[in-house]
DNA sequence: TTGTAGGCGTTATCAC
DNA sequence: GTGATAACGCCTACAA
C-alpha cells in the first residue's frame, strides 16, 4: 500500500543542490573532496544534506566513476569455521581503505567457482581474493585480466594484476610428523583430505617425506582418505582403528577431522594422549579448547587474511606484489606424548569395561 | 601500463545490439525475457553475446531498474562460529530466488550497527536481515520504511515491511535448568553473557524461573558475568570454582563459554560429568564433538536462517509476514549426569596430584 | 571557485 | 515485435 511513499531515502544529489542553491557538481565536489568550495556553499550544502538525510546512491556513483569500492572474496563455504579468521583479517584490513568485502561461496564445486567469479566481475568488484580454489591456473590468469586478483595457496609468477600467497603445507606436515617421530612413534596414521585438493596433497607429501627421512617404512594401511569434515574424520578413525590397531599416533590433515577422530577415541575408551597421540592441522580457534588442547599445525589465518587484503589494495594501485611463502608453525599442546609400548586396541580393552 | 586495454569484459549491451543488427531494447528484452522477440533476432543476439562473452553490468541494471537483487545481512561478526549455520541457511535459501546476500559485521557496537545498516541501504539492497542487534526497536521500524526488514529475536508487531522472528530463549534456559534439577543438582552455577544483551538476559530469566519453580533458592555467588566468548567462559569458570566450590553443575549461556569452562575443569582435574555437569546453549556444530559431547540447548540455526530468508522474500513481494516463535530443544548428551554427593573442589583434590 | 553538458550501461515508456 | 527516447543518480571534463 505504501510504496513509493514510504520507500524514501530517495533524496538525490540534485535535490540537495537545489535546496542549497548550488549546482550538482558543487555538491559532488563537497561529497568527494574533489575541489575547494567556498565556505558559504559548503555550509549550505552540508545543512541540506543533514536536513534531508541524504545518502548518495552507491550504484549511481559506481556506475559513473567505474569503481565500486568492493572486493569479491571467494571461499568454498563462508560459513565454515575454517574460514572465520581469514574473513576477519580481510574484513578488518579492507575497512581502512574504505572497501567492502563481498563474500561468496563456491561450495566445493569448480564450476560454481567460475560462476561465482563471473558474478563478482559482473558486479564490477574492484578486486578479487580467492581463498583456496580448485580452479585452473589458466582461468585465474584469464580472470586477473578483468580485475586485480589475489590467490592463496598457489605459486604462480606474479603479474601486473595477479598475486599469489603460497602456503607451505608440506613443511607444516613434515614438522608435525617429525614431532611424532621424535616422541618415539613409529606407527603414525594419516587422515588425508580430498584426494584432488591441493592442500591435502601437499600435506600427505610432507607426512611421507618425514617418514622417509626417518627411515620409517610407509605403511599403506595407516593412511585413510576423508573429506576435511568432522564426520569424515570420525569415519576415518573408525576404519583406521579396525584396520590398523597397532597405530600409536594419528595425524589428521585438518583440525575438523581431528575433532571427529577424537570422538571415536573417546567412544572407544582410548585415552588421548596416554594411549594415542593426536595431531591436527590449521589450529582453528576452538582447538585450544579441546579436551585436551589439540596439538596442531598453526596457520596464521588472520594474518594471512590481512596480507591478502593488503595485496589486492596494492594491485589496485597498480603495484606488482610478491609475497613470501607463509611459514606454518607447530603448536605443541596436550594431545601428543611419547609413545607407549602397547598398541591402541590392547590399551583400550584395559581401560574400558564394555 | 595496461589499463583500459586489459580491463576488458566491458562489452556493453549496445555493442551487442550493434553486432546483432538490432536495437538495444531488443537485447534487453531477450536478456530479461520481458517480451517475445522473433527467432531470427533472438539467435543473432545470443550468438553475439556468446561471441563477445558479454556480461550485463549489474550496477547499471540496478540503477535503471531500482532493484539490486541483493539482501543485506547484518551480524555482530560474520566470522564467528556462532553465525555459521545461520549464514548457510540464508545463503542457501536466497540462491533460488536469485538473490545475493551481502554480509556485514557490526562488531558488537550499536553505533556500527546503525552505520552498517545505512551502508546497506546506500547500496540499495532489496531487503535486510538483522541477526541479533542491540539497535533500538524504534530505529528498526524507521529503517523498515526504507527497505523490507527481518529481525531475529525481537517480537515487534508485524508491519507492512517488517517481520520478526522471536526466539524463546527463556524456555530453552528453563529446560536446561530443569534438566539439571531433575538430575538432582541443587548448586547450579550460571555463566551469563553480556548484561545488556537480549538473549543473555532472557536466558538468565529462564534459569532463575526454573530454580524458583523447583523451590531452590537463588544463590548470587553461583552467577557470574562473561561475554559469550571462550576466553570469557574460561575466566568465569575459574572465578566460579574459587568462589563457589560447592557447585555441582554449570550452565553456560552459550556453547563458546562452555568450551572455555570445560578447559578449566580439565586443567583442575575435575571430571565431566562425573564431578561436575556442564550444559551449553546454541549447539554449535562442533559441540557434538566435544569430549564428552556437550549437553546443550539446540537452536535450529540453519532452519532459522532459511526462515528469515524466506521472510524477506515475502516482504519484498509485499506480503505481511508473521512468524511463530522458534522453539528450542534440549540436546541431552554426555556432559550431564545425576548429582554426586561431594562438591567439586573436594573431588578435584581427590583426583589430581598438583 | 563554480556551473553546464555529456556520459556511465541498463531499463522502461512510448509510439510505430 | 521493434525501435527511439527518456530516465536512473552520479561523476567529470570543459568552459566560464
Amino acid at each position: 500500500m505504501n510504496d513509493s511513499v514510504s520507500r524514501t531515502g530517495n533524496v538525490t544529489l540534485e535535490e540537495i543542490a537545489r535546496a542549497a542553491g548550488v549546482s550538482p557538481s558543487t555538491v559532488s565536489r563537497i561529497l568527494n573532496g574533489t575541489a575547494r568550495v567556498s565556505d558559504a556553499k559548503q555550509q549550505a550544502v552540508e545543512k541540506a544534506i543533514a536536513e534531508f538525510q541524504y545518502q548518495p546512491n552507491v550504484l549511481a556513483r559506481s556506475l559513473a566513476s567505474g569503481r565500486t569500492h568492493t572486493i569479491g572474496v571467494l571461499t568454498q563455504a563462508i560459513a565454515s569455521p575454517f574460514y572465520g579468521e581469514w574473513l576477519r583479517g580481510i574484513e578488518d584490513t579492507l575497512r581502512e581503505p574504505g572497501l567492502t568485502p563481498l563474500f561468496v561461496s563456491s561450495h566445493w564445486s569448480p564450476e560454481e567457482e567460475a560462476a561465482r567469479l563471473e558474478q563478482l566481475l559482473a558486479r564490477r568488484v574492484d578486486g578479487v581474493i580467492v581463498l583456496h580454489g580448485q580452479i585452473s591456473e589458466d582461468l585465474l590468469v584469464r580472470y586477473s585480466a578483468r580485475a586485480p586478483l589475489v590467490v592463496l595457496g598457489r605459486s604462480l609468477a606474479p603479474r601486473a594484476s595477479l598475486a599469489c600467497l603460497p602456503i607451505d603445507n608440506e613443511a607444516g606436515a613434515r614438522d608435525a610428523t617429525e614431532h611424532l617421530l621424535g616422541l618415539g612413534h613409529r606407527h603414525i596414521a594419516f587422515v588425508a583430505g580430498p584426494p584432488d585438493h591441493g592442500d591435502s596433497i601437499e600435506r600427505l607429501v610432507g607426512y611421507r617425506s618425514a617418514l622417509a627421512d626417518a627411515g620409517v617404512a610407509f605403511d599403506e594401511s595407516l593412511v585413510v582418505q576423508a573429506d576435511f569434515t568432522e564426520a569424515g574424520g570420525f569415519r576415518a578413525m573408525e576404519r583406521l582403528l579396525d584396520a590398523a590397531p597397532h597405530l600409536t599416533a594419528v595425524f589428521c590433515s585438518n583440525d575438523q577431522m581431528a575433532y571427529g577422530a577424537r570422538l571415536v577415541l573417546y567412544r572407544r575408551g582410548i585415552r588421548v594422549p596416554e594411549d594415542v597421540s593426536l595431531v591436527g592441522f590449521d589450529d582453528l580457534p576452538t582447538s585450544v579448547y579441546m579436551t585436551p588442547p589439540l596439538t596442531t599445525v598453526r596457520q596464521p589465518t588472520y594474518e594471512i587474511g590481512c596480507l591478502a587484503a593488503r595485496a589486492v589494495v596494492q594491485l589496485i594501485r597498480g603495484e606488482t606484489v610478491t609475497m613470501d611463502p607463509i611459514p606454518l608453525t607447530l603448536e605443541v599442546r596436550e594431545t601428543t606424548q611419547s609413545c607407549a609400548a602397547r598398541p591402541a586396541l590392547d590399551r583400550a580393552s584395559n581401560t574400558v569395561a564394555g
